[in-house]
RNA sequence: CGCGGGAUGGAGCAGCCAGGUAGCUCGUCAGGCUCAUAACCUGAAGGUCGUAGGUUCAAAUCCUACUCCCGCAA
């Protein structure tokens, strides 16, 4: 089978790595492109494009897949079919339309739940048990194909955005490769997604992170969780400055704390919260590195109160 | 040249602006107290103050260059 797959993040990787020991034909790999990062702002190509190019294999790197030179590109590859995972832009019609058996997806939840480009973090900020991969067949609208298949993985208790993401970047591959046995022969079933269930979860950004003490300890503790390593959480001080805090932290029964009030007790650094309180374990101020929460607050002046928000 | 913070005994920090005996909270080691303890008391060891120059009678502190670490931004 003629493929082009279509990706940009890491969680596509152990797929890619798949689709090239696979008998599929790679035609091309097309992906977002080389974009500045770090402190320097150098620019930086996707890993998968290193891999791609490993590989010896064609990569495409247009700066929107809506132009119709770039369409024209991937068509005249005359694949039959097209994989997207984690690239980062919305297709057109005109695109979807380009391979015989249709451009398919794979999303990081169980849809319908979760349609966008923050599910995993979703996944375990809402305190969900399971999550998995979903493979679609694309449409014009955001993660709201027909789909094919699911696999699940159960959501563990200590569980963060980065170790989930790394569960289902295993996962998918196995899923990828049951659905192209199903295309092939011809009998991929399209199960429509039940409109009632649906829900969106938006693009995070850093600010996102940052924590209000106001929250009960456990939807704190879960939101600390699902969010690392990225957006990353944070907490201010009253004098201004921003602490990144770090999984895990531990929820604190029966201590009356004000919100955002700290207290050293046992050796631990306790963060009074709207509902119970909170114990960090690692924390890093501006500036600094990351380290214990008791060494932080013990080079502190004076105790640490943050701003409840 | 995107903006900014930092480097001081094993850990986290103060001291620098107004140069002149190295400080705090811990940890470690020894002893004591205690039924016992991550608790408490006493004592001890441990520092080229990131590197290299410069100014000065004298530099952790002022000046210059460099190295490394980090936050923001992207």
């Amino acid at each position: 089978m003629r493929v082009v797959f279509v990706a940009t993040g890491d969680i596509a990787l152990p797929t890619w790595d798949w689709m090239v020991r696979s008998p599929c034909e790679i035609l091309a790999l097309v992906t977002q492109p080389d974009k500045p990062a770090g402190r320097k702002m150098q620019l930086t190509p996707p890993t998968i494009k290193l891999r791609a190019l490993d590989a010896g294999i064609p990569v495409m790197q247009p700066d929107s897949l809506r132009k119709k030179s770039a369409i024209d590109s991937v068509a005249a590859l005359s694949p039959d079919l097209i994989v997207v995972m984690a690239y980062g832009q919305i297709l057109t019609e005109r695109f979807l339309a380009i391979p015989p058996l249709g451009c398919i997806n794979l999303h990081a939840s169980l849809l319908p739940v979760y349609r966008g480009a923050a599910c995993i973090q979703a996944a375990i900020d809402q305190g969900d048990e399971v999550s998995g991969i979903t493979v679609m067949h694309m449409v014009r609208e955001l993660d709201a194909g027909d789909m094919i298949l699911q696999k699940t993985t159960p959501i563990r208790a200590e569980e963060t955005g980065g170790s989930l993401h790394d569960l289902l970047a295993e996962l998918a591959p196995e899923a990828l490769a049951e659905v192209i046995q199903m295309l092939a022969a011809g009998q991929a079933p399209r199960l429509a997604q039940d409109p009632s269930q649906v829900s969106y979860v938006g693009k995070l950004a850093r600010e996102d992170g940052r924590l209000s003490w106001r929250s009960s300890a456990a939807a704190l503790e879960r939101r600390i969780r699902a969010y690392d390593p990225w957006p990353g959480t944070f907490a201010v001080m009253e004098q201004g400055q921003r602490v990144k805090v770090f999984p895990p932290v531990r929820v604190v029964e029966g201590v009356e704390i004000g919100a955002g009030e700290t207290e050293v007790r046992d050796h631990q650094l306790l963060v009074g919260c709207g509902e119970g309180a909170l114990a960090l374990t690692d924390v890093q101020a501006e500036g600094g590195k990351r380290m214990r929460a008791t060494d932080f607050a013990r080079g502190q002046r004076e105790s640490i109160r943050f701003v409840p928000q």
